[in-house]
DNA sequence: ATAATAGTTTGCCATATGGAAAACTATACG
DNA sequence: CGTATAGTTTTCCATATGGCAAACTATTAT
């Protein structure tokens, strides 16, 4: 229902929805390693090619791959950018937590909660 | 290593997937901030309470973050071990696609194809 | 003791996800 | 031409997700 859903969907949405599916991030590090088709992408998956193809849809839609088709075979690419699109907001956010002074004293304030106003 | 093969279930599914939602990543990123009871951390966000408590079950599920209740109140508290193992995967792909020497060569094969047979 | 507070549990609902099987399209190949 | 190959589309199904409202529990506060 759309009424009632906000839906600022942030293109991080789909990079991290993408890689949380096993299948999905062996296709990830299997492209890293060099472009390939289709069929030969699933060969090591047990699952139908249909299921598959979600798979890739996902993957394409999230921008970490993106695919061509010359003939009838479809070449997948994996797009790095993605990929660091990612990294990036978790470094970000490891920095944004090393960078605190007080992680200390606030875990001694939590202490300090046993006694809720001194 | 272990990676190059199919991945079966991984914590770095429940990972992924928890940060593949924009609340969840604001309360990460708040959370790093400092530790904070749930209905503080619910406050900046349009839902009640039992649909925010779910997004941090998944959260807890999926060990970025860890909760304690003292009394009637629940403080919520940042793992960033966490988030360092999701930034950590990321970096070895990374790693793997910077290694590669071929990748321009790969590149221009892929231009290559959009002329018929060369 | 009562009432307010902070969470929790329970139903319920719409949509999304991940898979299968079958039928189909479009290219190669012989 | 006919057939194998490589994807694609369609239909179907079970389960998961993300939200609501209402009822409930357990702790403070008065």
């Amino acid at each position: 229902m759309v009424s009632h859903m906000v839906n600022q969907s942030h293109p991080l949405d789909d990079v991290f929805h993408a890689l949380s599916d096993p299948t999905r991030r062996a296709v990830v590090g299997r492209l890293l390693k060099g472009a390939a088709p289709v069929s030969r992408l699933a060969e090591p998956f047990d699952m139908g090619l249909p299921a598959f193809m979600k798979h890739l849809s996902v993957l394409e839609t999230s921008g970490l791959i993106r695919t061509e088709k010359r003939g009838r075979v479809r070449t997948c690419h994996i797009e790095a950018a993605r990929l660091a699109a990612a990294e990036d907001w978790l470094a970000e956010q490891r920095a944004e937590w090393q960078g605190r002074s007080d992680r200390l004293a606030e875990f001694v304030e939590s202490q300090n909660r046993k006694e809720p106003k001194a």
